[in-house]
DNA sequence: GTTCCTGCAAAAGCTTTGCAGAAGA
DNA sequence: TCTTCTGCAAAGCTTTTGCAGGAAC
């Protein structure tokens, strides 16, 4: 469903979206990494490797790429924007307990929406807020 | 579904919510105005009636309604968050052009998640963005 | 050679915190 | 009376903006 690293890194350029290596080592760690980061997340990783990388760029880069909807911004809670490459037919469910955002598969597009006759619907979220397998565990370990 | 305000408020004085006249004109106008108002929408409606009406005493009372559940915070997008009456089974639509948020029914507890199995699922969303009849129609008019 | 990107510093928003005085139960 | 709320001021965070230098095409 996704395509490859590279048919995503031509298509952008057909778009005319430059390629600096902050944004190809931006592009990568969303590619790498689909866990819904913030900028801030990306940041940190990619800081490592390339001390000079400043936020703004990142801020930059993730804007130019929602802008040409390659990238999807999505806001679960907490005031923070998270950020996904595009794939469809998916949902989120955020971990209360350690943040952690999961997907899961469901068909959004089937998703019934007879009542919004008259809408033109560009996007469809669905997110769970809950506590994952993992927390659970934890939680009934220390009861 | 939705109790009227008056049993509302026991509810909420039941769990030792103290009613100050700022908290009630600020339940007062979640109640009337399902609408999922920001922080800031709401003190500007209360703050005609109620000069000395301070931010910081709305941010406290919408708080302090999440915690106990009476009210539930969304964040659809835009880094901002939106306060709302608990109303079950329905989802929202985001205008993109005018920013309101309308609520549809749907019945989000009949949502298929079998794929989340081992979760335990407190909150389901349903966030769909695009634009609404009203901006449909101004935008073809200019056209 | 243009055009656009990067990164610093500063600004802009929204939300939270600390605290003294006031009000609810 | 005791507890909690209010509202001011200040701080904390995330994100945006302005701008000079530098890189992509």
């Amino acid at each position: 469903m996704l395509p490859t690293l590279e048919e995503f890194l031509i298509q952008l350029r057909n778009k005319k979206f430059r390629l600096s290596k902050e944004r190809l080592n931006t592009l990568k760690y969303l590619y790498e990494n689909q866990c819904h980061p913030t900028a801030d997340q990306i940041h940190n990783a990619l800081h490592k490797d390339m001390p000079s990388l400043s936020k703004t760029t990142i801020y930059n880069t993730l804007n130019a790429l929602v802008k040409i909807k390659a990238v999807r911004a999505i806001s679960i809670q907490d005031n923070e924007i998270r950020y996904d490459i595009i794939v469809k037919n998916h949902g989120h469910f955020k971990c209360e307990c350690c943040g952690t955002i999961f997907n899961f598969e469901i068909s959004i597009d089937d998703f019934p929406s007879h009542r919004l006759e008259g809408f033109q619907i560009n996007d469809r979220n669905v997110c769970f807020k809950g506590i994952c397998p993992r927390c659970l565990l934890n939680k009934n370990n220390s009861d």
